[in-house]
DNA sequence: GCGATCTC
DNA sequence: GAGATCGC
């Protein structure tokens, strides 16, 4: 597959958007693998989101197979 | 507590 | 620099 999108197709995460409380569906401005240097503990990854409501930023997990953004 | 990253 | 994020 041949064909390089630049237009990828962010797959919305479900997250808790803390500033409200709902459960929303949101494209992570970035995602980056949160992970100790010790292995043997795998980490989390986490997206950056911006909240819908009062466009404060915050974190959430995002899935591990969710690609990294940026 | 570790890990990266961002906004305040 | 704090604080938040998540699982071990």
């Amino acid at each position: 597959m041949p064909r390089k999108k630049k237009t990828a197709k962010p797959k919305p995460v479900k997250v808790r958007d803390p500033t409200t409380g709902e459960e929303v569906e949101l494209v992570p401005i970035k995602v980056w693998l949160l992970a100790p240097k010790s292995r043997g503990r795998k980490g989390v990854k986490i997206g950056l989101f911006k909240s819908p409501k009062t466009g404060k930023p915050f974190r959430a997990k995002v899935p591990d197979d969710y690609p990294e953004i940026k």
